[in-house]
DNA sequence: TACCAGGAGAAAA
DNA sequence: TTTTCTCATGGT
């Protein structure tokens, strides 16, 4: 069992997910945040009261009273906390002279600005370097440390950077050199099919053929 | 009714 | 430094 089996399980059982589910790349920031510790169906109302009100840009959000946003994006939960999130990410993007700007710069520097935003964590900060600006870096998240640790592949205490560097080290040897654009795609399809696996199995089934990530399963105990 | 969801940051220990 | 608490709606 290794990272790159995994992989292969999935994708023969899934298909292609070609992700992120967002028309922009400023969407696909906006998505990362308001998805933090909630289901994507809630973003999904969100960001559709946002452009119906045409409150979809970072000059909007960024100028827009912190209770107006508040209520747009109620439904997908903590919205006090996302609308201050959301403001706080957007004036340092205007900051930052916006996309192309921050498409300009290093992965390592991009990645030590968005996490210099309060409200912007590793797996945000990792989504928007991924999905939004197509950098090699993976994405964890609780499905991928509880699927790891499960199959036996990480500790489960092992710590988010120190997992990602394991990956990235080892899903495909490093001596094979392979580019930076086809590590983005498989580190792009990874992540989705360990997210839609999830949701799959986590509700629908009691156990599955790749491992189990529902935490009531008694699958891999 | 109880649990969980594509986390992060502050406070407490 | 590590653990615990808070933020909250919506689906199952």
């Amino acid at each position: 069992m290794t990272f790159f089996s995994v992989y292969q399980k999935l994708l023969n059982q899934y298909g292609p997910q070609q992700w992120w589910p967002a028309e922009t790349p400023f969407e696909v920031m906006v998505g990362a945040i308001l998805t933090q510790n909630t289901a994507w169906t809630n973003v999904e109302k969100s960001i559709a009261q946002l452009r119906a009100k045409r409150k979809l840009t970072p000059q909007t959000i960024d100028r827009l009273p912190h209770q107006q946003l508040a209520e747009l994006i109620r439904a997908s939960g903590y919205f006090n906390v996302k609308a201050t999130r959301l403001k706080n990410f957007c004036h340092w993007y205007l900051a930052q002279n916006g996309f192309d700007a921050l498409n300009a710069l290093d992965t390592e520097s991009l990645r030590h600005g968005l996490l210099s935003v309060n409200g912007v964590g590793s797996e945000t900060a990792d989504d928007i370097m991924l999905y939004a600006f197509n950098r090699p870096v993976f994405v964890v998240d609780a499905y991928t440390r509880r699927i790891f640790s499960r199959l036996g592949l990480v500790d489960d205490k092992i710590g988010y950077e120190a997992l990602r560097d394991k990956f990235e080290t080892e899903f495909i040897d490093i001596k094979r050199k392979i580019t930076a654009e086809i590590r983005v795609a498989h580190y792009n399809e990874y992540h989705a099919l360990i997210v839609v696996h999830g949701k799959d199995f986590c509700r629908t089934k009691p156990r599955c053929e790749v491992c189990c990530l529902n935490k009531q399963c008694g699958f891999m105990k």
